[in-house]
DNA sequence: AGATATATATGGCATCACCATATATAGAGA
DNA sequence: TCTCTATATATGGTGATGCCATATATATCT
């Protein structure tokens, strides 16, 4: 498992791209991430369910409750205009990220 | 710039590969980071000389103060055997981190 | 009855990059 | 002379965020 610094700042972008092509709730969106990584992310409730309410608050995502019937309630959440812009930025700034620390540190073997 | 979530934990590695080669002071050091990754990375002094003193309380560095006639002191840092194995380590950690998110994300256009 | 999976919620903690500020030397420009 | 910039190290306090612990609630499997 990847530690916790390394890991900062890189969940926004995991859950926008998660809601990028259809309305997922919380929890399905925590085991996404784990299973689409093969466990090398994984991220607590604690820290997921917090940062959903920040990106629906800046307008990145926008929520609705779905309820059925012999089921808990489920929060479900689809990507914005303003999310899928930031969405872009995000990847971008990850890939010069990635190449700035190759470029100092020789992440990729020669 | 990288904003500051990105890059906690990814100075450590910058560090220690710098120092991989030859001896450093702790400006050159931060100069160097600057400068090879464009300006796309940037460290303030205030992260940079706590993160040092860290590392070489932890052994992964290990450092003794040059003196010069009409110069300020400089503390020349250099990786030990620990930090060559730590280091290894991270490059690896990053490149399966960003594998992972690439994953999950698709950060690298198709 | 108990364990596991599903599903959301929140108070408090730890880490670390940054801000502000401090000390000290030397060279360039006004 | 005075100021600015570059070099070089040092440290107290702040803020953001991932995690721990814990809580609530429903359904299925053994």
């Amino acid at each position: 498992m990847i530690n916790r610094e390394l890991k900062r700042g890189s969940t926004e972008m995991l859950i926008l791209a998660l809601v990028e092509d259809r309305p997922r709730h919380g929890y399905e969106i925590g085991k996404l991430i784990e299973q689409r990584s093969d466990g090398v992310l994984q991220f607590h409730v604690a820290s997921l369910y917090p940062l959903l309410y920040r990106l629906e608050k800046r307008g990145l995502i926008s929520g609705r409750w779905i309820e059925k019937a012999g089921q808990r309630r489920r929060r479900f959440y689809k990507l914005t205009a303003a999310g899928q812009k930031v969405l872009a930025e995000q990847r971008k700034t990850w890939r010069d990220f990635f190449a700035a620390l190759d470029h100092v540190a020789g992440i990729n073997p020669a």
